[in-house]
DNA sequence: TCCTTATCGACAATCATTATCATTTAATAA
DNA sequence: TTATTAAATGATAATGATTGTCGATAAGGA
């Protein structure tokens, strides 16, 4: 289902500035960005677009399962499409780049907690950190 | 090794601010406070205790190893006193609560990562989200 | 006890995010 | 197509967390 009818069928309007935004997040489809960075690139696509509506987008977005908040250190939030793929990233501590990580344990892990609790999990967030190959090379010189 | 031999072993200087500061990590083992809880608290200890002090001082803590910054979700930063003892946490959702998760499935995902990417993984964090066994009583009813 | 300077606390500044509100505009019905 | 209406926008102010500044204070060594 494409964006407008996502909108449409939640009862939101469909509007430029909120395409802008989503065709920024789908075109880094696994690169997290923050909100200055999506409103950066969604101003090529929508000049005018105002860094607010930007942050009100991309919430939107997340409460209609069209993106996912990513959590990694740093005080800012990050935002990605939601591809329905499940997976963590890994951060350089370096440089900053981010790898995407598919494996994710958490089942294990939700069974061990069913064991020892009786916490009833229904999310979770992870990310690794460390160092990318580019960086590890550099770093040998 | 207590927190004045600590600090003096790297140069800083023992104050009553940092015993307060300190005083109230320890006290709150396993529980992540943010700065403003701290500082509410290490005040009845130290009562003229500064807010800018204790940012600097829980920051200190975490160089000198004596504390670990603890990433929840939310818009405030978390610290716990460092017990040696590597343990995550899980928030409830509804009332906040956190409990301990001792279970930690890190070594057996960076084996996965070794086998299909070259990044070096030193750090990570992660955290559960979900319904404490009280908001789940208090649901049903 | 006296000095030196790390540390402190009050306050200003900054950064990310949210609230306000007048204006614009998407969606619908005439 | 046009008129209507409320949702959405964007400029701006406000907020909340954190950091920077700087004169005053006090820890720790001489
Ligand atoms: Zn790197
Ligand atoms: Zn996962
Ligand atoms: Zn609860
Ligand atoms: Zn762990």
């Amino acid at each position: 289902m494409n964006l407008e009818k996502r909108l449409h069928s939640r009862g939101y309007r469909y509007t430029p500035q909120r395409e802008a935004v989503f065709g920024v997040l789908k075109e880094n489809e696994g690169k997290p960005l923050s909100p200055e960075e999506v409103h950066e690139l969604a101003c090529k696509r929508f000049s005018s677009l105002g860094l607010t509506t930007t942050y009100r987008s991309l919430e939107l977005f997340c409460d209609l399962g069209l993106a996912t908040r990513v959590h990694l250190h740093g005080d800012s939030h990050y935002y990605e499409v939601n591809t329905g793929k499940h997976h963590h990233h890994m951060v350089c501590l370096s440089c900053g780049a981010i790898e995407i990580l598919e494996a994710c344990l958490i089942e294990e892990l939700k069974e061990r907690v069913r064991d020892g609790s009786d916490f009833l999990v229904t999310e979770h967030c992870m990310s690794l950190f460390g160092y990318c190959p580019g960086c590890l090379t550099s770093r040998k010189g």
